[in-house]
DNA sequence: CGGGCGGTTGAGGTCAATCAATCAGAGTGG
DNA sequence: CCACTCTGATTGATTGACCTCAACCGCCCG
């Protein structure tokens, strides 16, 4: 259980991702707590999409796969993160604990009475479509070192820790994240160190260096 | 001037993509209409955000660039399509019309007050984000013939023309939008020809042969 | 006929993928 | 405490897909 579950202060940083929205807004969601174990789904691909969730600790991962076996991570969901809502049905993504994760779960009909609750959940929405698009920008003309670069600092802005963080995720979940290999993930970071702007302390323990370098690599 | 602008109708396909959600709805968008040459730019990243638009005829393209010149599209806007929500008050993206296009132009403050249109905005934004999630998809874990054929498949299911589609963009745009080069995309247009899933007649100008064949690259 | 623009084709280079081996850490049992 | 194993991460060697640079083509228009 972490201090920053919520309600991250806005405050400035070295590459600010939006600056007009403030920070993630409070939702509070009204619903049971759940524990999840590691790699344990939350929801599957296909299922119906009755529920949202609050990320309250732990981390999540939304999960697509193609047939052969290829994997690709849309996002990660972070505590304070609200997930689940769908422009369908069903489930496009499976969702899966990255870890013990702690989720408040709510019924998606139960919400769309409140107008508070319907606009706060709005505006998630369309700062989920910025992230996807930020996504977008990244896999389709970065390479190997700015893709990297920019997980490690979008993951430290986002969990609010400036310098030192502890990845949730294994290597294969950063590699179907960033659309590269596990290898090309494991040289990357291991470049990047030999650089001097991060330092590894264990594979899940990074230092942030020099962030204004990460960040410049990145534009 | 085309016969289907808006309104399209749910119907069958070789590769339905939201079954669920039905087709597009109508947003009667109150505006004015206005219109816009080829190139020409709507609005550009970083400006206000000030309004929304729908797509009444033409195409738009909606772009993001790095400072050294790499750009990505990050997604194309065809008639019935509404854009121009932003989660901040600033363009995150650039937008400029492919060809003459005309477009119905609101006020963003007018929509807020109205509630079936800020009902319709919501899907209209979480198709958006379906969209966006399909893009990485793509971007991160296909080939370039894969990338080609998925580009393809939803331009015709999008333009309801199963089969002889006139496209809209260039192949520098199709490339922009799909991570790849203008070469490696005529390279793998010819390609695709060459394997007689697809017949070009001038390089605007494709008919979809084995669209079965197409779907199945893409799995 | 010549020029310009967008598209195609070709040759060679590069970066990340693939294939394969080794290493490090956590857990288990003797 | 020390093997032993298992899993995830790292490193190395090689391949291959796509990029880069460059020439050429075809069409439109003056």
């Amino acid at each position: 259980m972490q201090a920053n579950a919520h309600a991250l202060a806005a405050r400035p940083d070295y590459r600010p991702r939006t600056p007009e929205t403030g920070d993630r807004d409070e939702l509070n969601l009204i619903g049971v707590a759940r524990s999840y174990g590691r790699d344990q789904q939350i929801y599957g691909e296909g299922e119906s999409a009755d529920f949202v969730y609050k990320v309250v600790s732990g981390a999540v991962r939304a999960v697509r796969g193609l047939a052969d076996g290829r994997r690709q991570i849309e996002t990660f969901y972070l505590p304070g993160d609200v997930f689940g809502v769908e422009p369908g049905a069903t489930r496009r993504a499976s969702a899966e604990a990255l870890a013990g994760t702690t989720l408040i779960v709510a019924r998606r009909s139960a919400l769309a009475g409140d107008p508070d609750q319907a606009a706060t959940l709005w505006r998630h929405a369309l700062r989920e479509l910025q992230r996807s698009q930020d996504h977008v920008l990244t896999l389709g003309r970065r390479s190997a070192s700015e893709r990297l670069a920019r997980f490690l600092l979008d993951l430290a802005d986002r969990m609010d820790i400036p310098v030192e963080l502890d990845l949730p995720m294994s290597r294969q979940d950063i590699a179907d994240y960033l659309g590269l290999t596990i290898e090309t993930v494991s040289r990357t970071m291991t470049q990047l160190q030999g650089q001097g702007l991060i330092a590894l302390s264990g594979c899940r323990r990074v230092r942030l260096v020099r962030p204004a370098a990460l960040a410049e690599l990145c534009e």
